[in-house]
RNA sequence: GGAGAAGUACUCAAGUGGCUGAAGAGGUGCCCCUGCUAAGGGUAUAGGUCGUUAGCGCGGCGCGGGGGUUCAAAUCCCCCCUUCUCCGCCA
C-alpha cells in the first residue's frame, strides 16, 4: 500500500513514478474518495459529539427522576441520522481501502524503465558457461536416463507440473535444501523457521499477492485458506499488526517450505523439467529493517542468495529488473539466474525484493525504539535462497558426464551422505 | 468433530446498560528517605488510530474481530477467530 500522506500531497508526483509501470492504476479517483471520506467524517462525528453530551443529559434527568421523554424523541432522528451517514462513509472507506490495495509499489529511482526482462539490467557476471565435449542433456532427460525424476508418476497420482523424486533424485533435492539452509542459519546468521504452507486471506493481503492475484494460488475449498505461493507469506505476517522493539532490527530469518502455484497463464512454457512446477520447495530468507538500511541489506541479501551459488560452483549473473518486470509489492528486484545450458541462456532462481514500506503498510508491521516513540513503519526484504528444484536442474545439467552420470558438487557431498556420482 | 471456560491497556486484573477511557495492582519516569545490594514514601504517565488545527489543543473510534438491539453497549443478542480444560479422532 502506498503511503495516504503521499498521495494527498503529491499526487501528480506518485503518478509519475508508477507510470514507469507502463500502466494507469486509476489513481485520480482517490482524491474525490478521500475528500468525500474527511468530508464525511467531519459530519458524522459532529453529530457524534452532539449524541454524547446528549446522552449525558438524559441520564441526568433518568437519575434524578424527571421526564426526558421530549429529549429522547430527538435523540432517535439523530441516531437514525449517525447510522445513515456511517453507513455512507464505511462505504467510501471500503471503496478507497480497494482502490489503494490494487495500487502496484513505486518503483525506486534506480530502476530502469523498461516493458519486459529483456530490460533488465545486468549488473555483474559470475563464473564461465561450461563448453561441453559431447551431445549435453536437459535435466529431465537426465532425471529419466538415471530414474531420478518421474513426471509420469506424479501425473498418475496428481496431474501435469507435478513430479516424484526417486532415488538419489530425492536425495540431492533434500541435500540441496539442507545445504542452504545450514548456510543461511549458521554463516550468514538467520534465523531458521520451518513455516505454515497454508495461509489465511489475510496474511496474502500482508504481502500483496490479495486481492489481485487469487488466480495465481491454490485455495482450499469451503476453507478461507491457500497453499502458500512462498514463504514469504508466513515469515513476513510473522509481525503483522505488531510494534517490533527497534533495537531488534534488522530482524532475518531463512525458511524452507513447500510453494504451491497455480501457474495460470504460463500454459505452454516450461512444460518439461523442474523449472516450472505446481509444488517445489524453496528456501526463503526475509528481513526486517529500518528504513534507512533496506538497501544495504537487499544488497547483503542478494550476496546471500549468489553465495550459494558460488559455493556449488554453479554460473549465475544477477540483473535488476526493468520497471515492467517488477512485481507488485517491490521497489526493487535483483534476480539471480543460474546458467541452463538446456535454455543455453540464464534462468532465475532466486528473487531478491526491497519491498520498502509497502507490504509493512499493508500489514501493519512496525517498529519503535522508546516507549514514548511514535511508531513507524519497518521495510520489508524478501528473497529466495534460493528455489531448491531449479537448483537441482542447475546441478544435474552443469554436472553432468559424458557417460550420463552426474558429478556431486563437492560441497553437496556430505550431505548427499558420501555419494560423489550420481550413476 | 463434541462439551465447557475465557479473551479488558506493557503485564495481572475489577467491571451486567448511562456517573467507566475504563477501579486496583505490578511495571515505567521523576523526587524524597535509606543508603554501594534489598526495602520504604511521594508523584507523574498510561496503548493505538482517524478527523481537525500553524501549534497548544479539541473531537471521533476503541474493552479479541464483525454485525445487531437501544436515545445510549465493555456490559444484551447473533456470527466468527484465538487460548485453556475434558472427550473423540489421528501423523
Amino acid at each position: 500500500m502506498l503511503d495516504v500522506k503521499d498521495l494527498r500531497e503529491d499526487l501528480e508526483g506518485v503518478k509519475k513514478a508508477l507510470s514507469k509501470r507502463n500502466k494507469d492504476f486509476g489513481l485520480d479517483k482517490f482524491t474525490e474518495l478521500d475528500e468525500n471520506r474527511r468530508k464525511l467524517i467531519q459530519e458524522v462525528e459532529e453529530l457524534k459529539n452532539k449524541q454524547n453530551t446528549e446522552s449525558k443529559e438524559i441520564a441526568n434527568l433518568k437519575q434524578k427522576g424527571e421526564d426526558a421523554t421530549k429529549l429522547l424523541a430527538d435523540m432517535k432522528e439523530l441516531s437514525d441520522k449517525i447510522k445513515e451517514l456511517d453507513g455512507k462513509l464505511k462505504e467510501v472507506e471500503k471503496e478507497t481501502e480497494e482502490l489503494l490495495l490494487s495500487i502496484p509499489n513505486i518503483p525506486n529511482e534506480k530502476v530502469k524503465q523498461g516493458l519486459t526482462d529483456e530490460d533488465n539490467e545486468e549488473m555483474r557476471k559470475w563464473g564461465t558457461p561450461r563448453k561441453f565435449s559431447f551431445e549435453y542433456k536437459a535435466h529431465w532427460d537426465i532425471g529419466k536416463d538415471l530414474d531420478i525424476l518421474d513426471p509420469e508418476t506424479a501425473a498418475k497420482t496428481t496431474g501435469t507440473r507435478f513430479t516424484f523424486y526417486k532415488g538419489m533424485g530425492a536425495r540431492l533435492e533434500r541435500a540441496v535444501m539442507n545445504f542452504m539452509m545450514d548456510t543461511h542459519a549458521t554463516k550468514d546468521g538467520y534465523t531458521e523457521t520451518i513455516a505454515p504452507s497454508i495461509v489465511n486471506a489475510d496474511a496474502l493481503q500482508g504481502t500483496g499477492q490479495l486481492p489481485k492475484f487469487k488466480e495465481d494460488m491454490f485455495k482450499i475449498e469451503n476453507t478461507n485458506y491457500y497453499l502458500s505461493p512462498t514463504s514469504e507469506v508466513p515469515v513476513t505476517n510473522m509481525y503483522r499488526e505488531d510494534i517490533i522493539d527497534g533495537k531488534k532490527l534488522p530482524l532475518k530469518y531463512c525458511c524452507f517450505t513447500p510453494c504451491y502455484r497455480a501457474e495460470a497463464g504460463s500454459a505452454g512454457r516450461d512444460t518439461r523439467g523442474l523449472v516450472r512446477q505446481h509444488q517445489f520447495y524453496k528456501v526463503e530468507m526475509v528481513k526486517f529493517t529500518r528504513p534507512e538500511q533496506s538497501y544495504d541489506e537487499l544488497e547483503s541479501l542478494t550476496n546471500d542468495a549468489e553465495n550459494i551459488l558460488k559455493l556449488l560452483d554453479l554460473p549465475y549473473r544477477v540483473v535488476r529488473l526493468c520497471s515492467g518486470d517488477l512485481g507488485f509489492s517491490a521497489a526493487m528486484t535483483y534476480d539471480v539466474e543460474v546458467w541452463m545450458p538446456s535454455y543455453n541462456r540464464y534462468v532465475e532462481i532466486s528473487s531478491c525484493s526491497n519491498c520498502e514500506a509497502f507490504q509493512a503498510r499493508r500489514a501493519g508491521i512496525r517498529f519503535k525504539d522508546n516507549i514514548q516513540d511514535k511508531a513507524q513503519y519497518a521495510h520489508t526484504l524478501n528473497g529466495s535462497g534460493l528455489a531448491v528444484g531449479r537448483t537441482v536442474a542447475a546441478i544435474l545439467e552443469n554436472y553432468q558426464n559424458e557417460d550420463g552420470s552426474v558429478t556431486v558438487p563437492e560441497v553437496l557431498v556430505p550431505y548427499m551422505l558420501g555419494v560423489e556420482v550420481i550413476k
